[in-house]
DNA sequence: CACAATGGTTAAGAACATGTACTATATGTG
DNA sequence: CACATATAGTACATGTTCTTAACCATTGTG
């Protein structure tokens, strides 16, 4: 069963190969509007207190799985920047809840058209294949990020 | 067919988790040996110089599509900390050539490990998987990539 | 109430990137 | 040949993002 083998390496190979090119394109800035870029991790902060409003400092943090410090800087920078707006928690002296200002949404939305492009061309050329097909690339990605999330753990425990 | 449609922006959304994964299990550093480990920029040029060997500064930095100024800083660090070789090349006085030292393969070999083990499984579960099954993920990943490929291009361009 | 746990901040510094300005070497053209 | 220009590489200042460690304020619990 060489071939298949060889088959299943190369397999891998792409898909190593279309995760790498995805973390470029991640990596890349965001125009917000003519003038003013917004950096992938604010990007991704803003993506993720918009998706996920009234979040706290310490929540944000563990999402991403960095520590707290590093969520309060990224949040003090993006408030400063007018993009994230820190409000008192009603239950709460020491909580904060974060949410978008209207310059946030802005930037939520241009992240999302930036990678809404990519979507559409993606879903265009996916319906080509059949739904039998589809449903194998599924199951394999299951597979696959099964596996992977396996190791993530095994690694983050120690 | 809205099922379809569905089913494929399922599956996208798979694919990202997967790409997500990946990039955070190479974000992390490897360990060499007891008590030296390697930041993962570190353990990506090792593997690089590794398997390009005699490289220049600028090749790596374009490998890499970073500019030959951190290029140059990373190949500096890694000298400094005895991983990597940088010889003046026989047919210029101005190229150097990169290349490994003892603990600079100890590294290479540690890194390969290190994706080996997940390499071994990814291998044994899809084998499971019939030969026309995987050439499916292998021609719809061939597809995304290429998306992938072009957007790349089109951004890095501008 | 005292004290530990929790939410959050600040400061210092490491890793990695960029931009700019620079040196030294190579090369092509009048 | 001489000069302009291109190429290889480095140094330095600066920016982003992260960690660690020390810290304060609030809250929950024995």
């Amino acid at each position: 069963m060489e071939s298949k083998q060889e088959l299943i390496k190369s397999t891998i190979h792409d898909l190593i190969r279309v995760a790498k090119m995805y973390s470029r394109i991640e990596e890349l800035p965001i125009k917000v509007h003519e003038g003013l870029e917004v950096t992938t991790r604010e990007a991704h902060t803003i993506q993720t207190v918009g998706e996920n409003e009234l979040m706290s400092v310490t929540e944000l943090s563990s999402y991403f799985g960095i520590t707290k410090s590093a969520a309060s800087q990224m949040v003090t920078r993006l408030v400063k920047k007018n993009f994230l707006l820190k409000k008192q928690a009603p239950h709460s002296n020491k909580e904060f809840q974060l949410s978008l200002t209207e310059l946030g949404w802005l930037a939520f939305k241009a992240h999302e058209e930036f990678h809404g492009k990519d979507m559409l061309e993606l879903l265009k050329r996916l319906s080509t294949f059949s739904i039998s097909q589809i449903a194998t690339l599924s199951v394999l990605l299951e597979t696959i990020s099964g596996i992977m999330e396996k190791r993530l753990n095994e690694r983050l425990k120690k």
